[in-house]
DNA sequence: TTAAGGTAGATGCAAACGCATGAACTTCGA
DNA sequence: TCGAAGTTCATGCGTTTGCATCTACCTTAA
């Protein structure tokens, strides 16, 4: 007998939620996130994985938090002095944000440490095979659009 | 050009982080958590997976939230019928906890919504050999034990 | 047996969050 | 061209979270 294909895919997510909470878990452990928070380096890395300056709402796609809640912890790095808050002058009601030297500075430097326990983590469970898989899977699962209204891909994130 | 071992367990990490919060997203977007939010069932759902009763710190394992935070989750849904608390007779620092009935009902109830969207979201985007693949690796990678002990800090730049 | 140390859960308090809404600006249709 | 609708971000407010700490209980060893 084989497992429905919805029960599978059921049983595949909670897998990757049980994956999650507990990396997650473990990492949070690390004694890394004095100067920067979790959630804040979640942000930093956003920012520094782009070239130019992001738009808040852009930010908010990659980071699991309300707009009124990046909001915030934005305002809060700014105020901080790790990022850098100014308005767009292409969309007046809109924000360019970026790093500053000193978040692009922290970034690397907690970065290069998270780094470190995120190999040891996942090189420690998973052979390169399985890594790789993972890396397409996870690709497509973000990449799958919600059934939506409007069915036209946009070019430069179109789904591999 | 191969990329380094620790640098490709990096960019798979990465990618679950990053399907995991665009199915989180899409998932919370579902108009099914008026009576129970998505944290609150989880919660549920862990205990409906338990045979018998379980206790706070077991069910802090699979949950991502502080020992306090949960505690006073648990409280909140034993205040509302949902789950019951009893004094450990074992142990008399600990707690067990159950559902109640309603709260095993509600479970069903926003459990079986949930899957519905859970399936719809994963087995569009993956065939049934990738859902395979990640049910495997998620759990190699939670079953993944910390070191006993924590070695030398290496150095940050040496890794990716 | 008993004191020292460890573990499970609760609680005070400040920080952070989500929801609802507001203000400013852009876009769209007539 | 101009008003209605949509978008982007900010703000008020009640709720929830995390950190530090406390209490109660268990475990270990002398």
């Amino acid at each position: 007998m084989t497992r429905s294909r919805s029960r599978l895919a059921n049983e595949s997510w909670e897998s990757l939620l049980t994956a999650h909470a507990a990396l997650m878990k473990r990492f949070a452990a690390e004694p890394i996130w004095d100067e920067v928070s979790m959630r804040e380096y979640d942000v930093l890395y956003t920012l520094s994985k782009h070239e130019g300056p992001i738009r808040l709402f852009e930010l908010g796609r990659g980071v699991l938090l309300s707009q009124p809640a990046l909001s915030r912890l934005v305002e809060r790095l700014a105020e901080r002095g790790l990022v850098e808050r100014t308005p767009d002058p292409e969309d007046g009601r809109g924000l360019r944000l970026g790093l500053t030297a000193a978040g692009r500075e922290a970034q690397r430097l907690v970065g290069g440490r998270h780094a470190v326990d995120v190999a040891r983590a996942v090189a420690d469970a998973l052979t390169d095979e399985e890594m790789r898989q993972l890396e397409s899977i996870g690709r497509k699962l973000a990449g799958a659009r919600a059934p939506a209204q409007k069915s036209v891909p946009t070019s430069e994130e179109a789904v591999l």
